[in-house]
DNA sequence: TGTACATCAGTGAACGCGCGTTCACTGATGTAC
DNA sequence: TGTACATCAGTGAACGCGCGTTCACTGATGTAC
């Protein structure tokens, strides 16, 4: 950074000085814009002002840039767990907190969460980072739910999952399905209410069908 | 039919007889095996071995046979769910065959699936026919949750879903989410059993957290 | 402090490709007479 | 029963397009001396 030359008075310096993260951000603009199948490598660098064979100093062609978009939503998801879970100290507390932080991510990163989640990306195992990610998301949800277990939280869970609780699966299949239903406007929060409404009451409302003490 | 042309001796007639029909099938083909980004007009035009122009004369476009495969894809969603539901005369076990019977079907038609929920088709309340398909499973499903409340199902949800129960939609929920997790690979089976186990096994297993009771 | 030079980050032309869609057409079908 | 003809279902050439990726390149940077 100390020697980088991009200067605020030059329009378009040679160097970019932070293209990588530039064309990411660019990729997340046009994926919640135009959608997956309108993203392209080209159409990225044109956002980002810069010429088209420049993102391949960056990331290993599309499929590299993808990976790296996956990897930085995983990355805010797990943040946004993590600054719920730590807003309250009772674990239905907790848990719920992450349920409602999951949601709004969802919303808010439409097209970034169906990209971290769908078959965009054929084989995630090979991307390291994008799986350390996923496993970094995870682990928040698996830390809080395993309390209600009693048990101690693996504190890593190595893309295996092995030891975490049943619940852990169950509460996030539950959110992680309101999650989609949402987005894919299956269910649309207005619609339950007779009015139009908060998808986060929603998350409130139909949870209490989900009960944690029974493990 | 009584007029067809089409005979079996002859190798490549020159009126298929059924090439709507042809169409829908060899799209479901190429997206199961290929996935979403790879489908093409053309490609399942010669999948069928007809000329790449011959689909126009069946759907308005690519996007016509998308939402046709979508709106077929949830016929054959809201028949397994039917089909379960049937086996059972317990509301509770009716719901659980249900939710066995969604999952059994997004694992089986995986790509389908996505496609049905998905963002690929932007815009599904343009298309009737999708839209009914689409109430006709989300109606299968809430006929039997309404058990729970007491009150009559509404035999129709008009694409508004009003009047459909709370339980619907945590139960569509759950499962909805669980199917996803499944089919994205979040969830492997083996990883919670600890070997090689049944998806179903699964569902069963975190559905008891899941309390219909509680209304 | 000044300069030669290796390294790094970006350029721009070019490749080959498959796509969605249009158009004027032709072969097959079924019906009115 | 035979035939003219409207209608229907498919053909094949052609359009223009944007894409991913490669290649040899050039401008900028920072360091060894």
């Amino acid at each position: 950074m100390l020697t980088m030359s991009t200067s605020k008075k030059d329009g378009a310096p040679y160097h970019h000085g932070n293209l990588r993260e530039a064309l990411i951000a660019s990729a997340v603009e046009i994926l919640e814009e135009e959608g997956v199948t309108k993203l392209s490598l080209r159409g990225v660098a044109r956002r980002s002002g810069v010429s088209q064979t420049a993102p391949y100093r960056h990331f290993k062609g599309k499929s590299g840039l993808l990976a790296a978009v996956a990897a930085q939503g995983f990355r805010g998801l797990a943040k946004a767990m993590r600054e719920g879970a730590t807003q309250h100290d009772d674990p239905s507390d907790k848990l719920a907190a992450i349920g409602q932080s999951y949601i709004r991510f969802a919303l808010a990163n439409s097209a970034v969460f169906r990209l971290m989640f769908g078959a965009e990306i054929p084989d995630k195992s090979t991307e390291p980072d994008l799986c350390e990610a996923a496993d970094e998301a995870f682990a928040a949800l698996a830390s809080t739910a395993a309390i209600f277990t009693g048990h101690e939280a693996p504190d890593r869970f190595n893309g295996e999952q092995d030891g975490a609780p049943d619940q852990a699966f169950a509460a996030w299949s539950y959110v992680h399905g309101l999650a989609n239903l949402l987005i894919d406007r299956q269910i649309k929060p207005e619609m339950v209410f007779g009015g139009e409404s908060d998808p986060i009451e929603l998350t409130k409302r139909f949870g209490r069908f989900f009960d944690f003490s029974r493990f």
